[in-house]
DNA sequence: ATGTAAATGATAATCATTCGCATTTAGGAG
DNA sequence: CTCCTAAATGCGAATGATTATCATTTACAT
């Protein structure tokens, strides 16, 4: 039995559907694109593996964005944009906190760093473009 | 009357504990902060006017840690350290985001910033030190 | 003192997320 | 092939942080 099995497990598919969208999605996106191929697939399915995926550091976690956690296929460092009119999320590629800032974090607290993030937040270029044209 | 009378209102209060603290506290802990000195204070009065704040840019929202969101009353550009461990929130104090990556995130997504984060995670020397000794 | 809009307290409602448990699946041993 | 076990899943209930509702209280101007 391989993966197109129809009974096979449902954790290859959240994470090829998080590997292969830019949306940077919520649990419910993913179950949602999720239900049409396996029309019998549980939301819980979809937080429990999202939840194992991240312990792991397959995917990360951006943080809720209006309450809601959205997660990145993407673990390569990179930055990102949060619009607070829409809540899209974008990626700024080619942008990245320097690597020997973690150290000198670490070496500052005492502590030990694991990752960062950098994340811009503002109104996009779609929605200034919709209220202006309104 | 003035801030001081029996009556007056908690929104002064709700403020003041905020930039009186570095711990970057739930709305709970302000809650709990502010009973003693206001013992008829409801949750619903920390909440409402943290999101008032928040809203009016007079304090940060760091985002949620552990489910749980947390603010800070500095509202001047700095970095944070978080500990994955005990869930407390470090001021890094003497690094900040330059000023002009903002202009230059402006000119490449056409979109307008209004803010930006940067945030590293960990594990904080304290619970370095906790884990040795046991 | 009186009217009005804002602020508050108490509690119910909301809703994203997690938990519990019975069922199903994969994969190996006999 | 059948039996066994551990992992994965579906379903639905529970949880818990946050928000909404509404009656009451306060501040302040008239």
């Amino acid at each position: 039995m391989d993966a197109t099995t129809k009974h096979f497990r449902k954790r290859d598919a959240i994470l090829n559907c998080l590997r292969s969208t830019d949306v940077h999605p919520s649990a419910e996106w993913v179950y949602e694109q999720l239900k049409a191929e396996h029309s019998d697939i549980s939301l819980a399915t979809v937080y429990r593996n999202l939840a194992r995926f991240k312990e792991r550091g397959e995917i990360l976690s951006l943080g809720t964005v209006n309450g809601i956690e959205r997660f990145d296929g993407n673990t390569k460092p990179h930055v990102h944009f949060i619009c607070t009119h829409c809540n899209g999320v974008l990626d700024l590629h080619g942008m990245a906190v320097p690597e020997e800032l973690s150290a000198s974090v670490a070496k500052a607290t005492g502590g030990q760093v694991s990752g960062c993030q950098l994340t811009f937040t503002g109104i996009c270029n779609q929605c200034i473009n919709k209220e202006e044209s309104a």
